[in-house]
RNA sequence: CGGGGCGUAGCGCAGCCUGGUUAGCGUGCCUGCCUUGGGAGCAGGAGGCCGGCGGUUCAAAUCCGCCCGCCCCGACCA
């Protein structure tokens, strides 16, 4: 069967949610909201997550698990965090056939549980820091959903340190935006900027929000990860004090960062094309597709040398599948694994045999390779290695070519309306400010970026505010997003 | 929450306006033959509470009412 992929161009949203459904990424279920993420999309989500966990370790956090619920006398504690978070929070009200003395929150997000349990944990400076990491799910009932981008239920993971000083959570803080940056980078070819979000649209109960921020290919942000400094309204609230070594009590300084399976609709719409996904080598569930061309005189042969390569790709540690199906056309399988984003495609027939040979087609820039048996593990591995590179290349020169510069509001309107993309512009700093520009734009600050020190980069002497004219704090990126 | 669209075979759809034999088409699935270097071909076969409930009628997939669900666009939203 074609499985039609509504063309890219002409209609972004329907393209997206059908490359999700016919490469078998997820699908739709019976609890609104709520998507299955099928075998390949939760291959792809785990090859996300250990690269991630990876470097969460690395820089010297544990993994833990914390309940799923949150009384909510626990919840309340954080005024700005239940305000912000109320509107979208599943209440349980009964056990069984009885109603609860008190409701329990489905966790939105855990700082309230993980808050309550640390204030026990934390008796001396000599206890500090805390760096603990969370694989898990969370609920939030959001009124719009789309698969991956905002779903009822998803997967994330939620890192939660204390700290002895404010230095040393501004330190974190930056250090793991810095973590997400560099993955985001690396792992999943996506360009980020990495930047501080303003007061309007930092987490509730945050001293300050940072973000990376991802072009998508029609032009709109998506906010790929967020980092917390929490400072220490948490603490206050939830009673984490130590005794330090000049003998004083104090609140521990607080951080908390997070990503989520939305990356994951990152990467598709970041890379993918007409023919639907493109995959990054480092996280595609395979990177080689062998495709053996065979008719049933040479089956067995061409089999057999399609097999011999697979295992001497795995030896190589390459994630080589071999379909040797005979029930679809090579025809079909070259289709079926472009729209699936597999980055390399390896073909191998009777004539590559007799040459020792095999054709390589590359996902990306669809050209077509050949190869000697022999070369296989020289390579592929610099290959896929240079597919990764070139497809971060690409999306940056994408996401540069529609990034602009102004502080002409009248241009700013017509190219948020014609050409989508960043704009970076000057910005007073006032929050009415940015809601007045959102409300005639629909666009909105997705962060003040920060220099290669991580500090706020102030707007030139002189310039002045793109809508109020009042003189420039920053320049900031505004986007329509997700 | 407002506006729009859609629920008929696993998937995609036609039929509905104008009610009437056994509800059809494509694809997928099963059997066999044949094929395999860019989505092959032939033959046979299985598969339906026509989203649910109620109403009108001799007769409802079709007309009417209510309900449920999903999608899109807004509004809302770390």
């Amino acid at each position: 069967m074609i499985k039609e992929i509504t063309p890219k161009s002409q209609d972004f949203s329907a393209w997206y949610t059908d490359v999700v459904r016919k490469t078998d990424l997820a699908d739709y279920t019976a609890m609104k909201g709520c998507m299955v993420i099928k075998p390949y999309g939760y291959a792809l989500w785990e090859n996300i997550r250990d690269a991630l966990d990876r470097r969460i370790k690395e820089t010297g956090h544990q993994n833990a698990y914390f309940p799923l619920f949150v009384p909510e006398s626990l919840l309340k504690k954080e005024a700005a965090h239940v305000e912000g978070f109320a509107p979208e929070v599943a209440w349980v009200t009964h056990g069984g056939n009885d109603e609860l003395e008190e409701r329990l929150a489905i966790r939105p997000t855990s700082e309230a549980i993980i808050c309550s349990i640390y204030s026990k944990w934390v008796q001396s400076y000599r206890d500090l820091p805390i760096l603990i990491n969370q694989w898990a799910n969370v609920v939030r009932w959001e009124k719009v959903t789309r698969l991956f981008l905002r779903t009822t239920e998803f997967l994330w993971q939620e890192g939660h340190t204390c700290h002895r000083t404010m230095e040393e959570a501004q330190e974190e803080t930056i250090k793991m935006l810095r973590v997400y940056q560099e993955f985001a980078e690396t792992e999943l070819a996506m360009p980020v900027i990495a930047g501080q979000k303003t007061e309007n649209e930092k987490f509730p109960g945050a001293l300050t929000t940072y973000s990376i921020e991802a072009m998508m290919s029609d032009g709109k942000a998506l906010q790929a990860g967020t980092s917390h400094n929490l400072g220490q309204h948490f603490s206050k609230m939830f009673d984490i004090i130590f005794e330090d070594e000049d003998h004083e009590r104090k609140h521990v300084w607080q951080t908390s960062w997070g990503v989520s399976t939305r990356l994951v609709g990152g990467v598709i719409m970041t890379h993918g094309d007409e023919n639907g996904l493109i995959l990054p080598p480092r996280i595609a569930p395979i990177q080689v597709v062998i495709v053996p061309i065979f008719k049933a005189s040479n089956r067995d042969a061409v089999l057999s040398a399609a097999a011999t390569v697979q295992s001497r790709l795995k030896a190589a540690g390459v994630r080589a599948h071999l379909d040797d199906r005979d029930t679809q056309t090579p025809g079909w399988k070259f289709n079926e694994y472009e729209m699936k984003g597999v980055p390399l495609r390896l073909e191998i027939g009777p004539k590559d045999i007799e040459k020792q040979q095999c054709v390589l087609a590359r996902r990306d820039t669809r050209e077509k390779i050949f190869c000697p048996l022999a070369a296989l593990e020289e390579r592929l591995p610099g290959l896929l290695a240079q597919i990764q590179t070139d497809m971060l290349e690409r999306a940056r020169k994408f996401r540069n070519d529609n990034t602009r510069k102004t502080s002409n509001y009248d241009e700013f309107m017509e190219l948020i309306e014609k050409e989508r993309g960043f704009i970076l512009a000057p910005w007073c700093g006032d929050t009415e400010i940015e809601l007045l520009i959102k409300d005639e734009t629909k666009a909105t600050i997705r962060c003040i970026p920060l220099d290669a020190a991580s500090e706020l980069i102030p707007a030139a002497e002189g310039a002045t505010c793109i809508r109020s004219g009042r003189p420039a704090k920053y320049n900031v990126y505004f986007a329509r997003a997700y």
